[in-house]
DNA sequence: AGGCATACCGGAAGGGCTTCCGGTTCATTG
DNA sequence: CAATGAACCGGAAGCCCTTCCGGTATGCCT
């Protein structure tokens, strides 16, 4: 049962995989709107290479913003151990909020990948993050117990969606209270 | 200032509206995965007239949908004036919930259109629809005064992106008592 | 170094949504 | 009733995402 012997990566692969992911980056920095094919030509492969690389359009996003993701991530376990639970839980709510909307149609299309936008690779860690703020609050009372952490990330998926608009920022606040109270035990 | 004389609608153009209707009504009631072309063959028509009916897809859907919707929003002024304001809003998000799994896919249109995916016919309305629920909650100390009637809808949304699974009802139930415990008042 | 199998490349092709425009038909007017 | 022109019809064409497959280049073994 020893893994067979993985053939190295041929390096044209990988010059590909690295400029298609570097042209992709600049692209959807700037817009977030480039099609596929201009990708492909901009990074100068053909549309198959661009697709073995990457299956779908949204596994290239996720992939470019992989990183970024894990950074939100590592965020909810540091707050959940640095502040009280509401405090933390509202923190890195407004953080997710926060990343959601510099990326905004980019996170639309994430949002609108798997289950909730993350590959496996992210997804578990994502809830898992969520899971140490519910529980931190939960141990201290403040937070209703037994939260699916599911849940929330369905829920936090509206902040995804708010359109940019000048009264953005306080219609993000308010959801975000709304979400809040939602998760709170009732006195 | 007079209306310019409007000149009668062809009869053609009833016709193959109404044909157009009608077929997409079955379509969509089948597996709401047809596509524009298939339903401008079906029909009889060419996808240029479909498009001049129908300026995209998803004006298609809430057409065809317009009524339901509007059932739905007499429902919502029937329970705020028929019982306690609590029981009405949770009645209510319950008959929005089960109309969103009805027509999952469809529904998952809707949601990708407009600001919610309500036409400016419906969305007013709707919107109208939960202020009613709101102000007879916020009268009677049950729920919190002034809570904007689109960031409700926006919560609401996320019951129309439950996904289909053995578990969807728990969780729609879930979510909504979650939803809805944002909105009361914290004794 | 040479040969082989494999992983990779690239573009053609299929299916979808939407736009555009020349040709046609029907309601209206004289 | 006939002529008229606005409104309507239909499909070709553009753009997008994704799949498929013949041709190719490269890592590995001898």
């Amino acid at each position: 049962m020893t893994p067979p012997p993985r053939r190295a990566t041929r390096t044209d692969a990988q010059t590909n995989r690295a400029r298609i992911l570097a042209v992709a980056g600049e692209a959807f920095a700037a817009s977030s709107g480039a099609s596929m094919t201009a990708i492909a030509k901009q990074a100068g492969v053909g549309v198959g290479t661009l697709y073995r690389h990457f299956p779908t359009r949204e596994a290239l996003i996720v992939e470019l913003y992989h990183q970024e993701i894990a950074k939100v991530i590592d965020l909810a376990h540091t707050l959940a151990a640095q502040l009280p639970p509401l405090e933390a839980l509202r923190r890195w709510f407004e953080e997710v909020a926060r990343y959601g909307k510099l990326k905004y149609g980019v996170s639309e299309v994430i949002h609108a990948a798997t289950n909730g936008g993350l590959d496996d690779r992210n997804y578990e860690p994502f809830l898992g993050a969520i899971a140490a703020l519910l529980d931190a609050g939960a141990a201290s009372g403040d937070l209703k117990p037994g939260i699916d952490p599911q849940d929330v990330l369905l829920q936090l998926s509206v902040l995804w969606r708010i359109p940019p608009a000048p009264d953005a920022p306080a219609r993000t606040a308010r959801v975000l209270t709304l979400i809040l109270d939602g998760l709170r035990t009732r006195p």
